[in-house]
Formats: C-alpha cells, structure tokens, sequence
DNA sequence: TTTTTAATTATTGTTGTGAAAATAAATAAA
DNA sequence: TTTATTTATTTTCACAACAATAATTAAAAA
C-alpha cells in the first residue's frame, strides 16, 4: 500500500511549494514553464490528494481576479521518524509541510532492533491515537541509524553505537516485517542535513550543503543538487576516519573525556554546562583545540563540495556549537568564493535534527525523483 | 537547431549500452525493468536516429531465435572538444560511442576568446573535411577551461591560466556567437573526469569517483550518482585552495620550479624527463614530498565523498603519475570499506583527457536527465 | 458596465502503453 | 528431411495520459 507515485511535474509543483511558501497557480506555471491548463490539472489532482490547499482571505492585490495563492496542506500526511541511540529513544511525527505534530522522548534499556521496531511501532500508535491522526494518511518511516550503510541498497547497515544485535543486521528486514510501513533507512547525518534542508531554511538559498553532527562521534551529511550524497559504498561523509583513532576528535565524547581528565564529574553528554564554573575552562580549551581540528573538515568541504553553508548540528549545548561556529568564522577558510565570511552556521532546529530528518525521508522520497 | 531531445527511456537505453557495451533487446529490457513492446518501440527511434545499430553476425547461442545486440552507432554523430591554454590549443573529435576520431594539438600564439572560438572553428571544419564527416550529425562543443564558473549558469568563467582577455569574461555568449553549434563550457578537471568515466571504463564499475587532475596546477572532478558535482557556486572540486600559497603544492608546476631550483635548465613541463639522471633524484624527492600532500587529498576525498576510485590524470609523464599512485597505494589511506586497497589509479586514456572530456560534454548531455 | 487578470473547461490531436497475438529464426527431435 | 519447440522480436489494438489552443467563467477594480 505504497503511496501512488507522484508525476514529475506534481514533484516540481511540491517541491517549488516547499521552497518558496506558496504560490498562485499562474505564478507557479510561471515558475516552473508550464502552461496554465497543465497546471491547473496538475494542481487539481494535489488538491484531490490532499497534499496542497489553497490559502483562503487572501487580501487584495490590485485589478483583476486575485490569485488564489497554493500551499503544501498540513493534513496531506503525516510521517513518522525514528532514532535509537545507547539507553534512548526517539520518536518524531511530522505533518506534510515538515511541521512536527509530535515528539517523544524516552531512555530505554538498550534495545535490539526487533525490540526497538515493536516499541516504535507502539509510540507510534500512541501518538497518532493522541493527536487525532487515525484517518489521515501516513507517508511511511524514516529510522535513523549511526553509521554507515553496508550496501548501496541499504539493507544492512554497518551501526556505530554500541548497541545490542544491532551491527551488521539485516534492519531493513527488521523493521519492514515488524513495522510494515514504507520505510527509509539512513545514516544520522545525513537525517540531520535533510532537516536542515527542509525545516532549517537552507533549502531557500542553496542547492549544496554540509551538515556538521556532532552526536556523539562525528559525522557529516552532505546534500548537493538537492540530493543526497552517499558515495560508493555508502560511507561518505564519515569524517570521523579523518581523525587517527589515537588522537582526540573534535566530537562531543571527546570533549566529555577531557572534562573527565579535568576532574570534573559528568556521567553523560547531558552534564555538559557551560555555566557551570567548574566546566568553562576546560570548555573554553576544548573550544579553541575542536574548533582548530573543524577548520581542516570545513576547509576541505569548501574545497571539495563548495556546500552553500555548513551547518553546526548535534547534542551539545548550543553555547558550544555556537562558540564552535564564532571561532571558525574568525578562522581563515577557504571560501574563496565572492570574499564571504565562512557560512558556518549553527542549527536553530528545535528539537533533534536527527530525529526530525527521519521523519522527513518519506516526504523527501515524494519530492526527489527516483 | 539543437538535437532532438531524448526521452527519459531513451536515454536509459543509451546509458546502459554505454556501460554493459552491447546487449540485446530482451536483455535490456530486463535490465531496465521495461516490456519488451516498449523496448522494440524505443530501440526502433532510436536506429532510426542512427544512435544505435545491431551488432552484425552474432554466433550461435543455443536454441530459440538468436537475440541481436544493439550497440551504440560510431556513426550517431560527433562532437568537438577544445582546450586552450597558454601557447597551445588543443581540438578533438569523438563519435557517438566516444571515440577519437581525431586530435589536433598546435603551439599558439596567446589567443583571446574570440581568436580562440574562430581557430577552433576553422580546425573543426578541416577536421571534419579530412574524415569525412560532413554530413553526420554534430551533436555539438565542449571547451575545457582551467578554473572555476562564476555563475551557476555557466556564462562567466573565472580562468585561472594567463590568457589575455579571458579572465571573468563572457565565454558563453563570445563562444556561442562565434560557433553556432550546441555549446558546452566546463572546468577541465570536471571533463577530465567525464572522459575518465565514460572513456576510462569507470562508468562499468562506478557511479562515483574523482579525478585529480594535475594539469598546470591541482584541481579535481568529482562525479557522484554519475553527474558532475558542481557545488553551490561552481567551486567544487578546488582543491588547490588548500595548500597555502606561499608554500609548495603537488602540482607539475611546482615539480617544475623543484627542478629549476635544484640547477636543472628547463623551459616548460613538456622537458620533465624522469629517465634523465640530471633529473631524477629531484623528481624522486619530489615524488615523495608530493605524494605526502596527496595523502591528504585522497583522504578527505575518501571520507567526504567515498568515491569508488581516484583517477590521477595530467600532462605529467605516465612515470611520474605512477609514482604517485605507487606512493599511494602503500600509503595510509582510509578506505575504511571493505579492506580494500586505496583504490588509486592513473588514467591510461590515450590523448588529452581534458580535451576527449570536453569533447564528451554533449554526449554526456544526452544521456543525463535535465 | 467595462476592463483586467486568474483559473477552468472543452476540444482536439498526439503520444505512449501493455497485453496478446503473430512472426522470425534458430535448435532439437523424429 | 521434416516437424516440434524455444526464444526473440514485432505487430496489432484498445486505451489512458497529455499538451496546446481557444473559448469560457470568476472575481475583482476602474
């Protein structure tokens, strides 16, 4: 019970929706160089399918009939993301214009991923039952994994956390016989460069773009022409292998780590406080050393990708990524490009960008073609 | 009078004769999961465009009547490729399944953009007089050009060698108005990496990978999910940014000025000789102080973009790029997949492989979706 | 009421599509 | 040698999708 297949020209119309807000039918025949009666069928079918509304009292806007601006309808599904990581769980519903209806957060035990699967699943129904949504449409689930996939098909994924019967496991058959739904499947980086996209504003101004997720190692996801980047194998943006094992990275475990060899007591990331007088020094270090080691990825990024903004996302507090972001704008990047300042920015999501990016895959699945 | 378009199956067809070379119709319509009906159609309009051909006295293949592979059609048409730079000018003709017809290269004066686009025209119709190729079908120019676009649009390009009159100026419409035919304009680095994926034999193994092109300076081309990688504003691919002016780069340039400073008397690349003993113990050191730089490129290559394979091409003699690869080979890298080799090959294209990617820039249109 | 712009509806012709039947060209078996 | 069988390709045909044009309706301002 797949959603039916949009037409590619039902993608443009969606697609310049989400870029651009909303538009009248003529402004998008105009946008998108097709005739008025195409659009008019095209437009017509989405309005049937729920997936675009048109906006009502719009004011007045000189002679003529007024254009009856279209928008991407909230009601036209809603889809639902997923992270695991060591001891959480995360659960996210959007609606179809990215807006999140519902989120949920819990700690766990550590899960398998058959566990994992029957308990989102269960979320799942809770929070549909919860906020009114039997009716409606779901558009599928997004799961995000940390690390890479094992295979361009994406069946099994080779998982980075330590997490029990996990590594190497066939998720996509997991997850599919427990759960049923359309399904996506992706590394957590490249979740977080996809909500950064859609609900992070970036899809606006730029094409191509970095995300920068500091979990708990670091990665990145990588976005250009509107697509996905994955390479050959499934591994790029896996900057962390830049990064001898036996030295320290710029990620969020290591920051803990050094807090720790500081003398400060902190049994997860949660504990990290900048405030805490007891933290700043070490904090501030830390800060000058990470943001050091960021100007080598974000310089090589620049040079390879040419990512129209670099995006600072992840689980620390946004003081540090934003102390991150301070420093690598007064650092001397290579944005050779127009003498810009180094657009390096931090994510203003709220809520888990990981999570959310999830649950965005299905509706990206509608917009992109295949 | 542009070539008429291509249907999306069509160009499906075309791209999977250009990497599987011949296949029959049943075969391919398994292989592109259409019926068999449409594949007669299609493959019809496209023998009639002369595009593709049947393959000639096929051997006995057991019982049934014998399938017909069709190939792509050499005569399907031709194209141009052209490259300046300083002092010299290259042209080239390929057919329709990529191969040299012909090469051109000569010493030039410098020439401006307009001096330029008429020698290439005047070289084009000799060309095509020699070989006889009047009436075929001119599929349309590419031209190589060593530096980055200023535009997504391609119109203005940023040429980084010393030509008078070329820098930021117009090329598109200096080009477009001088020739007539169907243009192309490209980084050099991004149609070596075209000529390296459909001419290198990539395309059969690959659907992304990076060329590092060690022309005058370094700069790379990056193809993933087999489509160029341009960036946000056509820097992607710069990777001589990140070594700093002042110190030396990896590229045959600074080889040149090695030399020179070590007391040997050449005036241009072209006098690089490895068999010369005068020589040798530079390029040697040389090899291993440059091939410690790559380290570096391949490897944030490696972990941004997980290309399949890392093509090294250039104007430097074979033995030279071979060291580098040796070099490579046995270094570090972290291709983390598979326990694989660090994939790093030297391009074994006969010609220029800015030119033959340039060349292959209206044939690559053909077969990518707009 | 007229004018203007937006959106829709016929109308018509084109095009692409898959299923099934037909044809082609070989090998295997009688 | 003849006939049956097998596989590849083509044709036929009914049908859905679609695009372009022109004509029409809608809703406002002048």
């Amino acid at each position: 019970m797949h959603f039916p297949s949009l037409d590619k020209d039902q993608r443009r119309i969606l697609q310049a929706l989400r870029r651009l807000g909303s538009l009248s039918r003529s402004a998008l025949a105009i946008e998108l160089e097709m005739s008025a009666t195409a659009l008019t069928r095209l437009s017509r079918d989405l309005l049937s399918l729920g997936l675009i509304e048109e906006v009502p009292d719009n004011g007045a806007q000189g002679r003529g009939r007024p254009a009856v601006p279209l928008r991407l309808a909230a009601g036209g599904g809603y889809a639902v993301g997923a992270t695991a990581h060591r001891g959480m769980l995360d659960v996210a519903l959007v609606d179809f214009t990215g807006t999140t209806i519902a989120a949920h957060h819990e700690a766990t035990d550590p899960l398998d991923p058959q566990a994992f699967a029957r308990r989102v699943r269960q979320l799942t129904h809770m929070l549909v039952d919860r906020h009114g949504l039997l009716g409606r449409r779901m558009l599928g689930i997004g799961i995000a994994v940390p690390g890479p996939s094992l295979s361009a098909a994406g069946d099994r994924w080779s998982v980075v956390d330590v997490l029990p019967g996990w590594r190497d496991a066939p998720l996509r058959d997991i997850f599919s016989t427990e759960m049923g739904w359309p399904l996506w499947i992706e590394n957590d980086a490249n979740a977080a460069a996809i909500a950064e996209f859609y609900l992070g504003g970036l899809i606006r101004d730029f094409s191509t773009l970095v995300v920068l997720l500091l979990g708990f190692g670091i990665g990145a996801g990588v976005i250009t022409d509107g697509r996905l980047v994955r390479g050959q194998y499934g591994v790029a943006g896996e900057i962390g292998c830049l990064f001898p094992g036996h030295l320290p990275r710029p990620s969020p475990l290591d920051l803990l780590a050094t807090l720790r060899a500081d003398g400060c007591d902190l049994t997860s990331l949660a504990d990290i406080d900048f405030a805490d007088p007891a933290q700043t020094p070490t904090i501030l270090r830390w800060l000058n050393r990470a943001a050091h080691q960021l100007e080598t990825v974000c310089n090589t990024a620049f040079a390879w990708l040419d990512p129209g903004a670099i995006m600072l996302a992840g689980t620390l507090p946004p003081v540090i990524l934003q102390g991150l972001a301070d420093r690598l704008h007064s650092a001397d990047l290579v944005t050779t490009v127009f003498q810009r300042r180094p657009p390096v920015r931090v994510s203003a999501l709220r809520g888990s960008p990981i999570t959310l990016g999830a649950a965005l895959l299905p509706i990206h699945a509608l917009s992109v073609d295949p």
